[in-house]
DNA sequence: GTTGACTCTGGAGCTTAGTCCAGCGTTATG
DNA sequence: CATAACGCTGGACTAAGCTCCAGAGTCAAC
């Protein structure tokens, strides 16, 4: 498929592809026209980015990860293993605090009566707190 | 404590905490001298901003999510309900794609021998394709 | 075979989130 | 009481990550 259709299906803008293959995020088959050509991988590719970059990691951080893939045979297994090991380090400290910010927001959404009164005692920091110190 | 404290305190650049107080992340007391004076809690708030931030939300997103504490008495319990709903659900989110990425990158790990062999088999997407496959 | 939609490259411009002065006032220490 | 360290404001600058042209070629449909 062309560019077009990708960035449609993708829900992305065609200069967004184009900028994420400048920097080494993805790639594509030329056609003799100049035109860029991708498969369906492609997409899986564009859906794992999106996530990725949801969650806060850089383009950098990103085309690390995919690039493993890209130049299999250059990398030893021992490098892919501690890079592996060194991102999901971060992923697990990632998950730890969001996983605090989900109780804090629970106890705010069942602290909160929810009708038209003055929301007095409602905050993310002290529901927080109260959280912490409930361990 | 003055911003210089509060700053090497929670390890951020005085101009940062300027910065955020532009953007109504965080608020000082001033004194005749036209310092700002911060008080304990502040140091609590920047931990919070500091985790939002990690996790890629917007400074936009952590004001408004503090903004509630502020002005509790201008927000109704319903429309402070309704935000943490939202940002609850965005969270959730977050946490089903980073335990999806936590999964796929324990497979790689497991899957890599470590060895100083090329890394012909070591790849995060078809880690996460293969986990996907395998619920 | 021309019109309109699509693609290309290169470069300028924009937003977010800071970072870094300059020029000046304030405070603390020897 | 000098002087170094700290604080203030305003504004210029930067990096990341897009976004938007201009100018030119390509393709598809009528």
């Amino acid at each position: 498929m062309k560019i077009g259709e990708l960035a449609k299906r993708a829900g992305v803008s065609v200069d967004t592809l184009r900028f994420w293959e400048k920097e080494g995020l993805i790639s594509a088959e030329r056609g003799t026209n100049g035109y860029r050509y991708y498969g369906d991988d492609s997409l899986i590719t564009l859906q794992f980015i999106l996530s990725m970059k949801s969650l806060g990691f850089s383009l950098g951080a990103i085309a690390e990860l995919l690039a493993v893939r890209v130049e299999k045979d250059s990398h030893t297994c021992a490098e892919v293993k501690s890079l592996a090991e060194a991102h999901l380090a971060d992923v697990e400290q990632r998950l730890a605090q969001l996983t605090l910010i989900r109780r804090a927001l629970g106890s705010m959404i069942n602290a909160c009566c929810g009708g038209n009164e003055a929301a007095s005692h409602c905050s993310i920091l002290e529901a927080l707190e109260a959280d912490e110190l409930a361990d």
